[in-house]
RNA sequence: GCGCCAGUAGCUCAGUUGGAUAGAGCAACAGCCUUCUAAGCUGUGGGUCGGGGGUUCGAUUCCCUCCUGGCGCGCCA
């Protein structure tokens, strides 16, 4: 139990010993400025109204029944309109850093999941062309909260959901059969709905090189296959670029092939909110908050895309998933209420949320003080592969994950390269570095500290406690931050805890101190590397020892 | 017209279930390299939290309304 949840405790016994309702909850929370203390709790004034009393006056109460001993804490003060603040004993307070040592790689994991299964879908790029940034954004997203989702105890699956047989895939062979009679001399236009990139001609002279024998392109199935795969192969080199891993890649086709999306149109017309009208299959979404009622099955008898959606779906719960996580573009967030719509309509007791949506919104591109249109049927874009090159990999990851997915997000590439010094990423690891700069000039081993028989209680300068309160928080932080589904909130965190390194290391020396100070600044140093490696890798950045 | 998301310092953005004097980075200005990495540190200036109303001890945060911007409103995906 850690002395936040000991103190949480004692004041609600100390509240309820004072009439309170049994459900309270006492906040306890870091105040802003450090002056106010270590914690403070409104709780006084929560519960002012129900007692009936003055907040200071319930805050005068509380604060003479509350057993100081059991949460370590040095001294009490009643502040403003009846917040009480607490000040810990440094001993207390440097409690953390010998769990940090010992947990290492460990800290700040937490079991809050249970082990429950959770399936985490993002990218799912239509094999069509390449990653473009908004993917980009996807993966950033998809793969630090899978992470976050990790370390906090659920089991996680990184899925990746392609259609690999519909009309975009359609197009994308004849787009690649135009290309290749483009190069047998014979011009042909790129078909309506057809893809126009640069990247299109290149698949073509490989198919060439491939298949000698169909150097006109006739055999539209093979170019089909051959399109998806160089288009597959080409997806998965950008993610690998982007360190990104899938457990799973589900294709669409499928779900027709095993009969999952037949099986789910039986489903939900015995579910009884469907009707035919005008030649189609409709599905009365509007029972369930959408605005108008869709079709499931169009008049010429083939699906609309949320059809195999909804089957996509089944399938989810049907492994086993107690939660999905979709992460996708706001541009597509119409989809969120069909989707749940059809999953409640089937009646087979997924529950309501289900699947939960984290919506990024829109990245623009600019490009030499121009936005960049994106676009891939004209062929204009701006890829990861591109973002990836131009200003490296953690930068890009780093960027993507500082701003909450609800934000419009402008990616100056210009900037971004031009930046690179400045970028707020190489300040994150060039704190780590330094750290580990203290180790290596000390010829001490790291893994060897220890804070076995060390006297923290020495570590009472202003940065320093300021430092070591920032890294108990990182558990809580992650807790929250996973619960939120937003990982900018680590990336914020970690930012703000290097700044407190910065500080501190700026104003205190660790070696050539006396002792007793060199071993616990040694300790504080290594706990403070070892955060912030942690939270790094949730981010999927690295944390390199030297720069 | 309807729905979703946003509007906070010159710029890009934080602000964790409603808390005390609204923060960070960049940009600007003034200092700091015989000191474990100056890719850094210290300080200064900079605000009608889009406007208005409401809820309460207390609102950037919750509710209503209006304004502005983005996205979506198909028998496309």
């Amino acid at each position: 139990m850690s002395t936040a949840d000991q103190l949480r405790a004692e004041l609600a016994r100390a509240a309820r010993a004072l009439g309170a309702p049994p459900d309270v909850a006492p906040i306890l929370e870091r105040p802003r400025d450090p002056a106010f203390g270590d914690w403070t709790s409104n709780i006084a004034m929560v519960l002012a109204r129900p007692l009936g009393r003055k907040p200071r006056d319930v805050a005068e109460s509380l604060v003479q029944s509350l057993d100081l001993a059991a949460g370590g804490i040095r001294s009490t003060e009643i502040a403003g309109p009846g917040f009480i603040n607490f000040r810990l004993e440094t001993g207390t307070l440097a409690g953390v850093l010998p769990v940090i040592l010992k947990q290492d790689a460990a800290f700040g994991r937490s079991v809050v999941g249970a082990g429950k299964k959770v399936n985490v879908e993002f990218v799912s790029a239509n094999p069509t062309g390449p990653l473009h940034v908004g993917h980009g954004r996807q993966a950033a997203l998809g793969d630090a909260i899978s992470a976050l989702l990790e370390v906090t105890g659920w089991s996680v699956s990184r899925e990746f959901y392609y259609n690999d047989a519909g009309v975009q895939i359609a197009n994308l062979a004849l787009s690649t059969q135009a290309r290749v009679r483009d190069l047998a001399g014979e011009a042909t236009d790129v078909p309506e709905g057809g893809y126009h990139g640069e990247y299109i001609r290149e698949i073509a002279e490989r198919y060439v090189e491939t298949y000698p024998a169909d150097a006109h392109g006739d055999d539209l199935d093979q170019l089909r296959r051959f399109s998806v795969q160089e288009l597959r192969k080409e997806q998965d080199r950008d993610l690998q670029a982007f360190g990104v891993q899938f457990q799973t890649y589900f294709l669409e086709s499928s779900l027709y092939e095993n009969g999952a999306v037949d099986r789910t149109v039986r489903a939900l017309v015995d579910g009884g909110k469907t009707y035919e009208k005008d030649g189609a299959l409709w599905l009365c979404t509007t029972a369930y908050g959408d605005d108008k009622d869709r079709v499931m099955r169009k008049s010429d008898g083939t699906f609309t895309y949320f059809v195999p959606d909804v089957a996509y779906h089944v399938t989810k719960w049907e492994r086993g998933f107690a939660r999905a996580i979709n992460v996708q573009g706001a541009d597509h967030h119409s989809t969120v209420t069909r989707v749940r719509a059809g999953l409640q309509a089937i009646g087979m007791g997924i529950p309501e949320g289900y699947p939960d949506y984290v919506l990024h919104q829109m990245v623009t591109v600019m490009k030499a003080g121009e936005e960049v249109k994106i676009s891939k049927r004209a062929g204009s874009y701006v890829t990861v592969r591109d973002l990836i090159d131009e200003v490296g990999r953690d930068a890009v990851r780093y960027f993507f994950l500082m701003r909450k997915g609800d934000s419009q997000l402008v990616f100056d590439v210009d900037l971004a390269r031009s930046q690179s010094e400045e970028n707020p990423i190489y300040y994150l690891q060039m704190q780590h570095a330094r750290m580990c700069g203290i180790f290596r000039n000390g010829g001490i081993a790291a893994h060897e500290i220890s804070a076995d028989g060390v006297d923290l209680s020495v570590l009472g300068e202003p940065e320093e406690q300021e430092l070591v309160k920032a890294l108990a928080d990182y558990p809580a932080l992650l807790v929250n931050a996973a619960q939120a589904l937003e990982p900018h909130r680590l990336a914020g965190y970690l930012q703000e805890t290097a700044a407190k390194a910065s500080k501190w290391y700026h104003k205190h020396h660790v070696l050539d101190e006396p002792e007793p100070i060199f071993k616990a600044r040694l300790v504080l140093a290594r706990a403070t590397q070892v955060v912030l490696r942690n939270g790094l890798a949730i981010l999927g950045v690295d944390a390199p020892e030297r720069m």
